[in-house]
DNA sequence: GCGTCGTAGTCAACGGTGTTGACAACACAG
DNA sequence: CTGTGTTGTCAACACCGTTGACTACGACGC
């Protein structure tokens, strides 16, 4: 049974990559991996301690990807823009590595990358070193998060999403409008809002922000 | 076997709110309630279709709790900050119930009165109707993706947490200056910004937005 | 060329998860 | 007193990540 090619941590990860990319946040487990490259499911712990580190490796494999495409010729703002939407929509393409990326650093090439961008822009936008130190630890948290709930979102049966839909559209309109005041002001321009928007809203912000501590800088110096 | 008091919806979810308050974002499994009510584990699927019905439940129950301990006398702004950081630190608090809460509508009451409650403080704030229905969405969404993010990292095991905390202040100022220039530079204040500083950078940012907004629309008027 | 040795792949198994269907025991209505 | 329907129990299913024993192979020293 020595025809296929041996199995290297390469093709592993490989394999694993496009496990992530099929639908479910599920998608990537260590049987369904072992079918995937054509051998027992456990060979893959000779190359790997665990599941968690294939996890890690394919999540930094995606950030450096995003980062790699980052298009150099913007200014800060719009490549920070750039930055947000593109990670939120490469999370919500690969379902099962989000949460893990949002959440843990992966200590890798791709994270590095990503954040000497960030503070790089920051720096441009005029901010201190102090300033951008934190205001990429604000900016990146608060994206990542929001693209990691986007994917579980996404990754959700259709059942449960059309619940979802539906409540902006019809039960938050049919409350009480004597308990439920300001609900009731506010119901039909909340189901015509979506998840796009919504980013751009967080995005809007928190430059914004940068925007008025840059400035607030210059005026003093 | 009836001595035991009769199994209740009630008295599963009491159960299962006690389970969540343990430590681990798996601490609540079916196995696990049926210990701690005495009875077989599949005598709650009797009182429940499945789970993520009992997992619904507790966490409006948890967001009924929190925004019922809203201060009702401090202004809009701080009511905001207040609710933002009790979010945060109830996800913390259950994390096994986290991840649902923030991506899911539990079409509750609980629900309901915390988007009654942000919405008229955004309101008050001065934003009309539908400025107000979309910086609800664009202030819930980002507090619950961040209050979900940090209530995994909570769970985490020790050592992967110590591993990232290990990485800003160790890997990233060991990362050579000349490819990386910009962490060079931020390395010394990245490992000094805690959780609750970000907490606090984020809804500072989103609460400006608020207020510039209320602003401009004060001076058209 | 032969023996040895480490390693990569296989296999069975463990303990865990949510969930289902058959069965029994009870409370209650007629 | 006899159904009847609800409620708890039990065994089982199909998964999950992971471990330990076993085997077959390639490479190396002599």
């Amino acid at each position: 049974m020595r025809t296929r090619a041996a199995l290297t941590p390469e093709l592993i990860i490989d394999a694993a990559s496009r496990l992530a990319a099929t639908a479910g946040a599920d998608a990537l487990t260590v049987r369904r991996l072992g079918k995937e490259l054509g051998c027992d499911p456990t060979a893959i712990y000779r190359h790997f301690r665990d599941k968690d580190e294939i996890v890690l490796e394919v999540a930094d494999r995606l950030v450096a990807a995003t980062v790699e495409a980052l298009p150099s010729d913007l200014a800060w703002r719009p490549r920070l823009e750039w930055l947000a939407r593109q990670t939120v929509r490469t999370f919500v393409d690969y379902p099962a590595i989000a949460p893990i990326v949002a959440l843990r650093t992966t200590r890798r090439p791709g994270e590095f990358r990503t954040v000497e961008a960030v503070l790089g822009a920051l720096r441009e936008a005029g901010l201190t070193d102090e300033q951008a130190a934190f205001q990429h630890l604000v900016y990146s948290e608060t994206i990542f998060s929001y693209a990691a709930m986007s994917s579980a979102y996404a990754a959700l049966d259709e059942s449960s999403r059309q619940g979802d839909e539906a409540a902006w559209s019809h039960e938050y309109r049919a409350l009480p409008p004597a308990r439920y005041p300001n609900i009731a002001a506010a119901a039909e321009y909340l189901a015509e809002i979506d998840d796009d928007m919504v980013l751009d809203g967080i995005v809007q912000a928190l430059l914004d922000r940068v925007e008025s501590l840059a400035s607030a800088r210059g005026d003093v110096v």
